[in-house]
RNA sequence: GCCCCUUUAGCCCAAUGGCAGAGGCAGACGACUUAAAAUCGUCACAGUGUGGGUUCGAGUCCCACAAGGGGCACCA
């Protein structure tokens, strides 16, 4: 009785905690690559943290069924790289330092330190011999080195555009960084500045970047890709010339509709685009005075205005007119904000019919409607709605009576005899605009010298460093810091040897996330960025890990890396991650946690409170990993309750280990076996919230067998408990380890690995058979297993039951699925 | 406006087109206890958002609608 309570026999999960992790410190189970390991590779990655404070709830889940994954695949025998890092430069590290007036590269490493020290408590399987950071010269110098082969093959360049600007940050943004005209950031608004910039040339790589996005179909979440598919943005059509009256070359504008070209009623063009300046330059000044004030009040606009879809179109006549290519007919040119510098050629012809915006427009400025197709709507000149469906070409002449897709070839074809017209696809995607006005952020490896432009950092002086961040104002000023650093920017250019700057500006920090997955392979490398044969050992990633807030721009950049790097040779794939698991978020009480809201739980606090098993197994439990998890909803306490119930009912099991199993308790050795052929499944197909609630079965089963007829002594009572043991190992694993010591083992269960079901044991010689009448139960009865169709349909129609159901209605047909199911249906 | 996802018991969630319930939380009851906690055990609770359809049979497949969530959105 006394000896039951001492903590010898009493489930301590913290005492378990302080126990396993020096053991494992030294077992390293988790190390990868070593020489000689013939076990097959497999690479699984989770998506690596910026360090700006400790772990919260959200890396816990994160990195809880990343663990599941890992751990998993080393149980089924795989020699599994797992490794970890950090994504530490950028400007949330870079906005705290300057906030708590320290320096950003301290602050960060406090934080790495940190962070690294809570994902050893929390049991993570990562390979810690692997680990890398952005922010070290050692990797950041391939950045750079990226930089320039990309640099080389013309895939990074200058220009001058305008970028889209945040006054509150001081710094450019990339497109994807602005969400809803707001700054990503510090929700401020988003001006348009412009500025000479860096950028990479993603949208070369825009058709691969679609269509191979087919490839991950089924191994991403569909979510993903369609939101990849969105932003890629592709859409067929045609560039059509129009001649412009006074000037000797044509305007070239895009459209999805050749076939509604006879249409057209006016054209318009972007007013900040070159175009619009040039054309309004021929008008007289009183069209260029106001031409002048609405670019004027165009460029004060910013995006949030810009993008209201219930605003009054705006627009300008720029007293220029063009000939429609298929008729002759002279069209008003206007300059228009609805019309992007950006996209396409920034000027479109406007079909007023067919085009809601193009209509909203005419009717603001009382521009002709000319309906040249028929789609059986009310017609557009008299409804004042465009009409957009398929339908019968009309006033064109002879395209007459064609639908709408054969009017798009047909109208494209004639043009193109003539070689007014090409098919031509666009994106909605943009090149990539890396550069950044802040410090802590990779160096751009360029020299600017007066006499030989741009120069390249030779090889041999890389990595460019940073300079200290003693004594560098980093207050946000709208250029970057780095231009101050006088020892560091002024050098001599590397070709002529003359006074020349580096470039001031860091790179976007996505940069260095684009490739990191490969620099694992060898992260403490100063003579490659990764070495090819590991690339062929290892890449791409079998199982990629992470939130879904990176759909968009880390997945693609980091699939567009990856092309490039395909291109030039170095790897021989073209996706980097084979399989993508997106984990949902911790919410509260129904909403994101944060501070100000209150309603914030501290990782810190639940770990102290439940333990870390107890937190890991919460996170994998509580339901599909891509859904979120309400933390008002699930129960660490409940979690931590079954652990203790798991560790009880192993310390209760009395045979040796090492016995036979064969001749154990039959039906406790059913419940094992088949949860041994349920499980891996299961745990493949993301289903961890149901493996979860196949231990917790086979935990019952287990309780029942050492409480009733089995009794502790049987073996199929420790069949039973280390199965459990080894299973729970994925998700608690101190808890786990634990028990495999208790149950005799030495430490390592991680590394113990999952025996095949025998099937044989679960082979029944019988089976409950039911029968309906007309898809309702009638009855049911227990018959042996190789029942012939016959003789369990004569037993069915011999029933009461069934016969009282069916009464005296007329049989219509009988289902017979032997031997589980008979139905009856009649008339 | 276009596209996608979700909707099963008080709650979180399971269910190869074949008996709606695996697991858990909260709950009720019982055993153990002087008592309580802990532990062990037993139990109740929904006919699957709504309306159609396909099928011998639908939570599951199809169509429409509703609610909630997400993505894209003046991209020619």
């Amino acid at each position: 009785m006394t000896e039951q309570n001492t903590p010898e026999n009493e489930y301590d999960v913290f005492a378990i905690q302080e126990k396993w992790l020096p053991v494992w410190d030294e077992l390293k189970p988790f190390n990868s690559g070593k020489d000689g390991d013939t076990r097959p590779t497999k690479y699984v990655l989770d998506m690596f943290p910026y360090p700006s404070g400790d772990l919260h709830m959200g890396h816990a889940e994160a990195y809880a069924l990343g663990d599941v994954i890992a751990r998993y695949w080393v149980q089924k025998g795989y020699n599994v790289m797992h490794p970890i890092g950090w994504d530490s430069f950028g400007l949330p590290a870079e906005n705290a330092a300057i906030k708590r007036g320290l320096d950003p590269k301290g602050w960060t490493y406090d934080n790495i330190a940190q962070q690294r020290a809570s994902m050893r408590r929390y049991a993570c399987s990562f390979d810690w011999d692997r680990v890398l950071v952005t922010s070290d010269p050692i990797y950041y110098r391939w950045n750079q080195w990226l930089f320039l082969e990309f640099y080389k093959r013309g895939l990074a360049y200058r220009k001058n555009s305008n970028v889209n600007w945040c006054p509150s940050c001081q710094t450019v943004l990339a497109n994807e960084q602005v969400v809803q005209g707001l700054c990503e950031r510090c929700d401020n608004a988003v001006t348009k500045k412009a500025l000479t910039q860096w950028y990479f040339k993603v949208t070369e790589y825009a058709d691969r970047l679609l269509d191979d996005l087919d490839t991950l179909e089924g191994n991403w979440p569909s979510k993903v890709l369609s939101m990849q598919r969105n932003w890629i943005g592709r859409s067929y059509g045609a560039e059509v010339d129009f001649a412009i009256e006074n000037r000797d070359a044509p305007v070239t504008v895009f459209t999805t509709r050749p076939d509604t070209l006879f249409g057209a009623t006016f054209m318009v063009v972007a007013p900040d685009s070159d175009l619009a300046a040039e054309l309004v330059s021929g008008a007289d000044s009183e069209i260029r005075m106001k031409f002048q004030d609405y670019l004027d009040q165009v460029k004060q606009s910013n995006d949030i205005e810009r993008l209201a879809t219930d605003r009054e179109k705006t627009g300008v006549f720029l007293g220029r007119y063009a000939i429609n290519p298929v008729n002759g007919q002279q069209l008003p040119i206007w300059a228009a904000d609805y019309v992007l510098a950006d996209y396409g050629t920034g000027a479109i012809m406007a079909v007023p019919a067919h085009d809601e915006r193009d209509m909203s427009f005419a009717k603001k400025f009382d521009l002709p409607v000319l309906t040249v197709v028929d789609t059986g709507d009310d017609d557009p000149q008299v409804s004042g709605v465009a009409t957009t469906g398929d339908g019968k070409l009309v006033n064109s002449g002879k395209f007459d009576g064609l639908s709408k897709a054969e009017g798009i070839r047909e109208v494209t074809a004639f043009l193109e005899e003539s070689g007014k017209a090409k098919l031509a696809k666009n994106f909605r995607l943009r090149d990539w605009l890396i550069s950044r006005q802040r410090y802590w952020g990779t160096p751009i490896p360029i020299i600017h010298c007066d006499s030989c432009g741009e120069v390249p950092v030779p090889q041999d002086q890389l990595p460019v460093e940073l300079p200290s961040a003693d004594g560098l104002d980093l207050k946000p000023k709208g250029s970057s810091p780095l231009g101050a650093a006088e020892d560091w920017v002024n050098v001599a250019c590397p070709n002529c040897g003359k006074p020349a700057k580096r470039d001031s500006d860091t790179m976007d920090t996505f940069v260095d996330s684009s490739w990191y997955f490969l620099r694992y392979l060898s992260p403490q490398s100063t003579e490659v960025a990764f070495p090819q044969e590991e690339a062929k050992r290892w890449a791409p990633v079998d199982q990629y890990v992470g939130g879904v807030t990176h759909a968009i721009l880390h997945l693609l950049y980091a699939r567009f890396f990856t092309k490039v790097l395909h291109d030039i040779g170095f790897i021989d794939f073209e996706e980097p991650f084979t399989r993508l698991l997106n984990q949902g978020m911790v919410l509260m009480g129904g909403s994101a946690m944060s501070k100000s809201r209150g309603n914030l739980v501290r990782l810190s606090d639940q770990l102290d409170d439940h333990g870390v098993d107890a937190i890991r197994l919460t996170m994998a439990f509580a339901g599909p990993p891509e859904e979120d998890i309400d933390w008002a909803d699930v129960s660490p306490s409940g979690s931590a309750k079954f652990l203790a119930r798991a560790w009880r009912a192993a310390n209760d099991v009395t045979s040796p280990a090492g016995i036979d199993f064969a001749g154990g308790n039959t039906e406790l050795r059913k419940a094992t076996h088949s949860f041994l052929r349920d499980f891996g499944p299961l745990i493949e197909g993301f289903k961890f919230n149901v493996g979860v609630a196949k231990i917790m079965e086979l935990v019952n089963a287990l309780r029942k067998a050492i409480d009733g007829a089995a009794g502790p002594s049987d073996s199929s009572v420790r069949e039973a408990a280390e199965t459990v043991a080894k299973a729970l190992s994925l998700f608690a694993p101190y808890t786990a380890e634990d028990m495999w010591q208790r149950l005799g083992h030495q430490p390592g269960v991680a590394l113990a690995t999952l025996p095949e079901a025998d099937l044989s044991l679960l082979v029944e010689d019988s089976t409950i058979a039911v029968v309906q009448v007309d898809g309702k139960l009638r009855d049911k009865f227990e018959v042996p297993m190789d029942i012939t169709k016959d003789a369990l349909q004569a037993l069915a129609m011999a029933s009461e039951t069934v016969q009282r159901a069916i009464a005296d209605r007329e049989i219509a047909a009988v289902i017979v699925r032997e031997p589980k199911l008979v139905n009856i249906a009649t008339k």
